[in-house]
DNA sequence: CACGGGATCGTCT
DNA sequence: GACGATCCCGTGT
């Protein structure tokens, strides 16, 4: 069942993140229906978390997404290469969001393959933030989209899977935030336990 | 597997 | 004008 709107408007972000550990991200973008499991996931808060964008009521163009209602995707492009999938959570006007850094591939592998310019699922097919975006067809053009909305090209859904693996979750440090200071130690990176599909990253 | 460097551009200072 | 919530490829072990 997709997830509606009253599981992302709540808070904390952290818990939010951790329970979207097992859900399934689909898109059903140029026509093809892709769907992968969720495996990794970082937590950013509005509130006393440096390494948010939106850190201190901070409004930008770039930000604004995610001051949008829960369940809002926030996306936005990375070392002008990489796009980077949120989901914003939280009530609108608190840009709270949770950023998915790896999916297990469970549908439309053809497809994400031909996106990916490879012949093989391996890894590095859709274990990090950038090559899960780019394997799913997630792009800065979808930024402001709602995923909450019936027929929508993006949503989530529960199969009821993400309940049975909350106890196999396992926490640290998130990702590339070192001009964080002390918030970069914060352990707000949540991954499923040995899962294959986590981020090579440290 | 570890590492080092380059790619590439929107965003904010 | 500087810098990323990254990834890939080459080299070395």
């Amino acid at each position: 069942m997709r997830l509606e709107r009253a599981f992302f408007e709540r808070s904390p972000v952290t818990q939010i993140a951790r329970e979207l550990i097992g859900m399934v991200l689909c898109t059903e973008i140029e026509g093809q229906l892709t769907k992968g499991r969720i495996v990794e996931t970082e937590a950013y808060a509005a509130v006393g978390d440096r390494a948010c964008h939106a850190h201190l009521g901070r409004f930008t163009r770039r930000t604004r997404t995610m001051y949008e209602a829960g369940g809002t995707a926030y996306i936005y492009l990375c070392y002008g290469i990489h796009h980077l999938f949120n989901v914003a959570v939280n009530q609108k006007g608190v840009p709270d969001a949770v950023l998915i850094r790896g999916v297990e591939p469970l549908h439309g592998v053809e497809t994400m393959l031909e996106r990916r310019g490879m012949v093989k699922a391996e890894r590095r097919l859709t274990a990090g933030p950038g090559v899960l975006s780019q394997a799913m067809g997630l792009t800065t053009a979808f930024n402001g989209h709602d995923l909450c909305t019936p027929g929508s090209q993006i949503r989530i859904e529960d199969d009821g899977v993400s309940a049975q693996l909350q106890d196999a979750i396992e926490t640290g440090p998130r990702v590339g935030i070192d001009y964080a200071g002390e918030d970069a130690l914060l352990p707000w990176r949540y991954w499923l336990s040995g899962s294959k599909w986590k981020s090579p990253a440290k």
